[in-house]
RNA sequence: GGCGGGGUAGCCAAGUGGUAAGGCAGGGCUCUGCAAAAGCCCCAUUCGUCGGUUCGAUUCCGACCCUCGCCUCCA
């Protein structure tokens, strides 16, 4: 068996290969955030769903390059830098140290590279340059430069690889700016923007004179640069198909640095929106969360990861609140299982458990179906469950399954919080209740234990004796 | 208007041409001084609607209804 994934070039689930086939390393590129503001809940389904990727070829036996970058030059960002007057970089580092903060929240991988667009102006200033050279780019009547897709076709590449898209069929939008009028035609977009007195000290000088890169071209110029001209994997939201991956196709293809007939990236993935309580997710209906939203209402970073990997990622999610609640029930469940696991185990190892390592490797191999491997892990966590209830489980058999669970939980970048020691005051009071119980002060013993609840810590009285657990 | 996803129990969500995984919530029981945790059992004759193909469709085809997304520098 191995990885298949759906692939939004061909529209169909293919078997997941490097662009050489003898290779087992990835090269990825996620679209990263544009650091206008703190990343809500529907830009974290994607980039956790980025590093679920990431993992589960690194589970597969791949190394991976992960690229994903900041952009943090963009006509929100200048449109805020104006509005506060604070320094773009001062205004974006605040944003990206926060978006940070969020992604390790959770429990996300740090990417290799977390390239800045800002940070690649010359490489990008170097890719339109060549593609003005090559013919494909134009510096219109307002200074900008925009890229010609008729040129493009007229070397033979195909414009709309990604979606079927018939040129003359566009709508244009409503938002159409002025300096947009200068395109020689509708689908043709910037590649370099012209200073514009709105844009304050936001510009760079280039051959083309001042001004800041499109929003597109960031993308290929430092996915080339990092990568190379052809790399394996590009992730990104489902917005992004058209036009912005679509357009970074043809600048990267048509600067024509990949080696004959190998394309830009072999294989497309992107994630599906999430509604949120069944809506669309905006300020006005209250149902906007960000990352820190949900930690404020205390859930953690882990039940919100976990509840983004519950559904297919090419599906529409419904997140909703009581949805993250039943994610704690059923964490707790998980985490229940593994440290009964963990103290039949008594530090025994063994090799993994292959009944789940199969169920959960099976159901990933088909494009990711999470859904599929939760159902065959909480199947197998009733199993453990019931040996344990029977006093059927070995001590090697307990040192397997926790070895598969590790494996399998770390993939899904859900290992279990490590066990906190109870203070000893907590301890203290524990005793004494378990005292008071021996003594049938069944009175006192209720005290203690509203009184342990008070400190945040529950008591469950086991048939091996009490056991404290964190609330 | 063009293109592309979806509609499965109270909620979330897999899946299949042969009679519906899993999670959460809910109910009963076992265990417990009582709880908690755990276990066992129950919880969709039914998969948006209407037709068609078939021995048989939730799964294939057609129409319709509803919903979401892209075509706007929104993940």
């Amino acid at each position: 068996m191995s990885l298949k994934l759906f692939n939004t070039l061909s529209r169909q689930v293919e078997t997941f290969a490097p662009l050489d086939p003898a290779s087992r390393s990835v090269r990825m590129y996620c679209c990263g955030p544009t650091v206008h503001d703190f990343a809500h809940i529907g830009n974290f389904r994607t980039f956790v769903l980025a590093d679920l990727v990431r993992r589960y070829l690194e589970f597969r036996g791949f190394t991976t390059t992960h690229v994903m970058n900041i952009t943090d030059v963009e006509d929100k960002i200048i449109r805020r830098v104006r509005e506060t007057g604070v320094r773009l970089q001062e205004y974006t580092s605040g944003y990206t140290q926060a978006f940070f903060e969020d992604h390790r929240t959770l429990n996300c991988l740090m990417p290799h590279h977390v390239p800045r667009a800002t940070d690649y102006i010359a490489p990008i200033i170097e890719l339109i340059g060549r593609l003005q050279e090559r013919g494909l780019a134009y510096q219109a009547a307002d200074r900008s430069v925009y890229f010609s897709i008729t040129k493009y076709c007229g070397c033979g590449h195909r414009y709309g690889q990604l979606v079927a898209i018939q040129a003359d069929q566009l709508r244009p939008g409503e938002r159409v700016q002025n300096d947009e009028y200068a395109k020689e035609s509708l689908a043709d977009f910037a590649l370099w923007k012209a200073r514009v007195p709105e844009d304050g000290d936001v510009y760079w000088p280039s051959p083309w004179g001042e001004g800041r890169p499109g929003w597109h071209i960031e993308c290929s110029a430092m996915g080339m640069a990092l990568l190379g001209p052809s790399f394996d994997l590009h992730l990104g939201g489902e917005d992004l198909v058209f036009p912005h991956h679509e357009d970074e196709i043809a600048q990267s293809e048509g600067a024509g640095l990949q080696a004959h007939g190998a394309p830009f990236v072999k294989h497309w993935v992107h994630g599906a929106f999430l509604l949120v309580e069944g809506k669309k997710m905006s300020k006005s209906l209250g149902n906007y969360h960000t990352l820190r939203d949900l930690l404020q209402k205390g859930y953690s970073g882990r039940e919100v990861r976990y509840l983004l990997m519950t559904a297919h990622y090419r599906e529409s999610f419904n997140f909703t609140l009581d949805g993250l609640a039943g994610a704690r029930t059923a964490l707790a469940r998980l985490d229940e299982c593994a440290a009964k696991l963990e103290e039949r185990a008594a530090g025994a190892t063994a090799a993994a458990d292959p009944v789940l390592i199969e169920a959960f490797s099976r159901a990933m191999d088909d494009d990711l179906n999470v859904a599929a491997a939760w159902g065959g892990i909480f199947d197998w966590v009733r199993e453990q469950n019931r040996l344990l209830a029977d006093n059927r489980m070995s001590q090697d058999l307990a040192a397997a399954a926790l070895a598969a669970w590790r494996q399998v939980s770390g993939t899904l970048g859900l290992v279990p919080p490590s066990g906190v020691e109870a203070p000893a005051e907590v301890v203290a009071l524990a005793q004494e209740r378990q005292a008071a119980r021996k003594a049938k002060d069944f009175r006192r013993s209720d005290e203690l234990r509203d009184e342990l609840k008070r400190l945040g810590w529950l008591v469950e009285d086991t048939p091996k004796g009490p056991k404290l657990k964190r609330a």
